[in-house]
DNA sequence: CCATTGCAGCTTCCATGGAAGGTGATATGG
DNA sequence: CCATATCACCTTCCATGGAAGCTGCAATGG
């Protein structure tokens, strides 16, 4: 099977060439999250390298990058081997993202008026898609103005590293979220809940907004780990 | 200056020879650890393969390696640059600290009775290593205790996540908690205030746990941020 | 038939050379 | 003296070959 991953075959001539390992990165991240390997499966970085069009150096820095974000484990004298997330992941993930949200809620209402209500504003426009998305019965549409919204919590709260550490696993569990999106009951709640996390942002009580956004992920945690528990998922 | 970073010269031969990158990382962050490169200093990889005695390969991947854990910073055609902190990314760091935390003693507060015992127990004796320090006015003890303590928190929380998160953020940190451990007023506060966690755990109070974990960490954020500003540091 | 041992193949890890590109100094013109 | 342009050096980035090591299979001895 020879699936083509990198879209510029051509070789990069001229002086718009960027690095080759951020692609041979976005390549493989990319044909991670979109199920192109399953977990588990392992592959070789001679084997990346002639599928993409370069040399396995640029393959190897890309998967030692995307071991140390926990996507992939790299076996000595064995290849890459895609990683699988147990349930028991997916908890995890789900309490660093209730620690750094609500931290970034908290953070978020204690800005002074005028910006605590520019962000308001912008999240109100992500509630408003996730609405109309319901209305519609669009999951992907809800799916994505979901993922806006607490996206724009945390990258707008003036912390980096909160960013940074969401992004992480985000990624990490991305296969696990496009899974259970569909098992996701209660979509209407979500809203209600988010409309709280706003309200306490614009009324600027840091303790209200770390509650409402804290409340809004555990009750999440709690009816998702159920069902993926039930469903036997093993590895996702 | 010629350092010897590396400590076994020999060329590893036999089969204890483990991953070049592998010391190759650790010399290069005990360095910057140990301030032997101060921040803002610039290496060439050339540089420190020649010093390592091994080839630039490993050296690139290191810094690949503390690239993304935030020590250094490669310049495309410049070289490795030891990142320098600016006060706002202690505050950051703080913020993070907080938010984890505060989730691994509200998780720990959580478990059973039993656990949470054993759990306290171990935090107790770091608790009674820093009021020993106190005494003996053992500054270097007190922060070593202190470490200590926090390490224990987050590591037998039950979550491997908040564990790397903090290891990342402390690594970051570390020169400045050097400076400014000698600055820190109310040592003697710390030691209540961990008899505080301690205490809300023992009592399987999870809500208690969090908020005394994050008293505690606010207090010290609001009292060093200032001296750090005060004093002028620039970059740490 | 089962266990053990040797071997072949595949894999990553490291060394090294070539190429592209940026920086800083130097020389030149005003 | 100052500004600008050119050049030489230094740097990383990528390609490729050699070496070591693990895995799994096959062959052999019990």
């Amino acid at each position: 099977m020879t699936i083509s991953l990198v879209h510029s075959s051509p070789p990069r001539t001229g002086n718009a060439r960027l690095w080759l390992v951020d692609d041979a990165y976005a390549a493989l991240k990319r044909a991670i999250m979109e199920s192109m390997f399953p977990p588990g499966h392992q592959v070789s970085e001679q084997e990346l390298a002639l599928r993409f069009g370069m040399s396995r150096t640029p393959i190897h820095e890309a998967a030692l990058k995307l071991q140390q974000e926990g996507l992939v484990r790299i076996v000595p004298k064995r290849g890459i081997i895609i990683c699988a997330l147990a349930p028991d992941d997916m908890r995890e993930i789900y309490e660093v993202i209730i620690a750094i949200e609500s931290g970034a809620a908290e953070r978020i209402a204690a800005f002074s008026v005028d910006n605590r209500n520019i962000i308001a504003d912008a999240l109100l426009v992500h509630t408003g898609r996730m609405s109309e998305a319901l209305a519609e019965g669009n999951l992907e549409a809800w799916g994505l103005a979901d993922a806006g919204f607490h996206a724009c919590l945390v990258d707008r709260c003036g912390n980096a590293r909160f960013s940074k550490i969401i992004q992480t696993v985000k990624d990490q569990s991305h296969r696990s979220r496009m899974l259970t999106l569909a098992l996701r009951p209660h979509l209407a709640i979500s809203i209600d809940e988010h409309r709280a996390i706003i309200d306490a942002i614009r009324a600027g009580l840091p303790g209200a907004a770390h509650e409402a956004a804290r409340h809004h992920r555990v009750r999440a945690r709690d009816e998702l780990l159920p069902l993926i528990e039930k469903a036997g998922l093993k590895h996702l």
